[in-house]
Formats: C-alpha cells, sequence, structure tokens
DNA sequence: TAGATTGTTAATCGATTAACAATC
DNA sequence: TAGATTGTTAATCGATTAACAATC
C-alpha cells in the first residue's frame, strides 16, 4: 500500500478524534514541573499508607505541600487515577501509579564515578533504593580508594569501568568528579554503553543525542536561595 | 494626608507609565529559570577570564552550554550589562553584574544542621565560598561527633545552636538530617534567629512566611531522570 | 439532601522563541 | 563596506489558575 495516498486519510481521522483522547495515548509526555512534583507526592502518599489512611483528598495533599489543589488535582490527573467527589483519591492506586508513571517500580542499576565528598554522601543515600535506583559500585581514579568500600559500596579504579559496564549491562551513569575531568568521564560513560547520566559536577556536558543527560547543579539552587534572602533584606533594611 | 483621597491619583500614574518603565525599576524580580542560569553564565565567564578572553558574544556562551542565543541574550539584558553589536560583552562587567545581582559579591554565613554523608559533603565543597557562602560550622545530635571536624569545620551539639547563631548573627541555616527531624530543626532555626533556610531534607517545611525557604530534592531531579530514561528505552524498544 | 471534591473546559500568566531594525 | 551581533517588540508556547457542572 502507498503511503502517500493513505496519509490524507489519516491525517483526516486523527482530526476528528477529540484533543483529549490523542493526548491519552502513551506518546504524549508529561509536563516537567508535573514530574518534579511527583516525588513530593509520593512521600506523602507512603506516609499516609503507613498511618493506615488509606483515602485523601488533592485538598489534603496541596494544604501539606504548600501547593495549590487545583495544581495538585491537574497533576494527578495525568496518571490515569480518577477520584471519588467528596471522598478524593486511593492511596495505594495513586502510589502505583506514580511510581509506575516515573519507572520506579523496577530498578534500574548505576554505577558512581567519583568517590569524593559528594560521591560519598550518594552511596550513603538510603532513598535511591526506595526509588528504584540501585547503585552497584563507584569508580575512582584514586589508588588509596581502590578496593575500599564506601557505605558497603566497593570502590574500583576507573580502568575497570569499560569492562563492567559491558557486563552488567548497568545503564546510568553519576559523576561526581571535579568538573575538570567531568567531560572525559562522561565520554568514557558513554562508550562503555551506559544510556543515561546523572551529571552532578558544574561541567556542562557535550553528549551524543541520544544519551539521556540529567544535569544537577547545587549551584543553581544556591542562586535563589541568595536572590531571594538579599530581597527580603532589602525589604526589611 | 489621606491614603484614600491620595490612591485614585497615583493608580493613575502608574497606568501612564509604560510597562518597560516599571519593569526596570528595583522592586522587579527576575524570571526563576533566569536566576537559575547565571549560575552556569557566571562559571564559563571566570573560565574565559582565566584564558585571558575579554569579551563573549551571547551566541558563543549559548552555543558552550547548549541554550538558544536568544535566551542568553534575554537573561543577559536582565543584568543591565550592554553588550557591542559584532563584539559581544564584556566579560569582567558580565561577571561583576551576575555577581552583584546574585548577591555573591558579599559572603553570608551558614550554620549546617545534621553531619551526615550529605552535611559532611556539602562541608567540604569548596565551590560555596566562590560563590558568596560561607559554612562556619556544623550542629548534631549525635554525641561522638561533638568536638570533632569535618573538611576543617567543628561540629557542635544542637543545644549550642540557638546561641551561636544569635551571637554569630548568621543568616543562613542549612538542613541535611533525616526528614523526620527536619521540621523540629527548622523551628529552632527559625527561634534562634536565621534569615534562610535551605532545606535538603525531603520533609516539606512549614515556616513564618517571612523567613526565605529554599527547597533542594535530589528526587525531583531522579524523577526526571528516570522519565526521560523509560521514554527512551521504550522508544529503542 | 447538602456540600465537598472531582474532572473538564476556558482564561490567564509567564517564559521562550521569532523577527527585525539598529549598529559596531 | 558587509555581516555578525545586539536590543526590542511581537508571536508562540506551555503551565498555572479560574470557573463550573457533575457526582458521590
Amino acid at each position: 500500500m502507498n503511503l502517500i495516498t493513505i496519509l490524507p486519510k489519516k491525517i483526516k481521522k486523527y482530526r476528528l478524534i477529540s484533543r483529549k483522547t490523542v493526548m491519552s495515548n502513551s506518546t504524549a509526555t508529561l509536563p516537567l514541573p508535573t514530574i518534579r512534583r511527583f516525588p513530593l507526592y509520593l512521600q506523602i502518599l507512603e506516609q499516609l499508607k503507613q498511618e493506615g489512611v488509606y483515602t485523601v483528598s488533592a485538598t489534603e495533599i496541596a494544604k501539606t505541600l504548600g501547593l495549590k489543589a487545583i495544581q495538585v488535582r491537574k497533576d494527578l490527573a495525568t496518571t490515569g487515577v480518577t477520584g471519588k467527589p467528596k471522598v478524593g483519591f486511593s492511596v495505594p492506586n495513586l502510589i502505583n501509579a506514580l511510581k509506575e508513571a516515573l519507572g520506579w517500580s523496577n530498578t534500574s542499576e548505576a554505577f558512581l564515578v567519583g568517590a569524593g565528598a559528594l560521591g560519598s554522601a550518594l552511596l550513603g543515600f538510603a532513598g535511591f533504593q526506595k526509588r528504584g535506583l540501585k547503585i552497584l559500585a563507584a569508580f575512582d581514579t584514586n589508588p588509596h580508594l581502590e578496593g575500599k568500600e564506601i557505605h558497603g559500596k566497593r570502590i574500583f579504579p576507573l580502568t575497570k569501568l569499560e569492562n563492567l559496564v559491558q557486563r552488567m549491562g548497568v545503564q546510568i551513569g553519576i559523576i561526581t568528579t571535579p568538573p575538570e575531568v567531568a567531560q572525559e568521564v562522561a565520554n568514557l560513560l558513554v562508550t562503555s554503553g551506559v544510556q543515561a547520566i546523572w551529571n552532578f559536577s558544574a561541567a556542562p556536558l557535550k553528549l551524543p543525542k541520544e544519551i539521556v543527560l540529567q544535569q544537577e547543579d547545587l549551584s543553581s539552587g544556591l542562586a535563589v536561595l541568595s536572590m531571594k534572602l538579599s530581597e527580603a533584606l532589602k525589604k526589611n533594611a
């Protein structure tokens, strides 16, 4: 069958379908701010569940987090979970849906490069495991660290990285090195076969476009804090 | 003079002033995304300065950071620094203006509460000093840490916090405790006289509205990473 | 039933991007 | 001069907020 002849029909068909229907298909990506709020909702929901509360309204969640109720409702709507008027949403249902949406229902494995202060902190962060991320081991060029363990995670020399990524099929690389070597480390991670990089160094990375990059930046938070603070001080002066 | 009689006049006057003029007065706050990008610009500019480059175009900065040139131009415009067509901007001028805007030209002092893995990492992070933040000391309830030093910063028992904040006039409190005690610590910081709180615990804090709060959230970064990754994997499947 | 809360559609707001004349 | 780059105004895009009927 000829694509050119079939195309106009298809387009016409799509036009007839309501916008809502199109949106609900799986290719639609959620708004980034919504995704960032998901962990907040999850945390509250899990606490509620632990307290034996099995139903919660968007209004309540909003109040706890200091958000607007309408925003919470909109966010929760993207999960496909529906609530009951006057009652609210099922806590376990929401938890499952949020985890599913985030891909936190099944664990991804990661290697961490750069076992300095920040790297060690991340190795010791218990929350990751709960959120579907398992850091298997760390890598560092410092020969004194070789073979040691930090928070129960083994430290390997960087020379072993490529081989281990390939053999274990690790998908995520976490960079906590000084910025000067971050690009180099990123290149190594990419050629080793990692599919996503979580970069905690301040260095802006150039990566092949098929590699997922999440840039973490402590300074940007500090910038916002400083700005707010200097405004507040100006006001009170 | 009576406020009610004077008010209508004032309003009328404001209406006559163009939007642009109103924006340029000092009360206008910069867009949050712009503020978050400022540290990126600063970093690049400082590197250029070190390399002896004293002039740079928005186009160049954009290329280095993977941003759109127009966005960089818009951001830089908010600093008030003007560039020369075909030439670009003065690197030192931009550095000064950005630091000034962020309040990074003069140092603020901070105490950190919670000398665990993450707290220690922050104590050892050299970048803060360069960005106008000096962490003076840390506090922890763990008696084993009392009197010790981490990265050259003294650890005090939490009981000394209030007194020291007051005596030293410390403005910023950094919370790196487990979420369960975060609210309690925040309350203590506030009653001690701190004016801003940088919260690295996942707990949502309730604070008096005059206190500046900057919420840092590792999970939200992980959420975005997970989402991007699971989409990428879906696509390649 | 009455009223709180949902889900949906429309309005508003704010940031990004486009377009383009000015200019070094 | 010619052309890259600026600064500005307008258009677009995307997220938040408002409004409100449906409903448990």
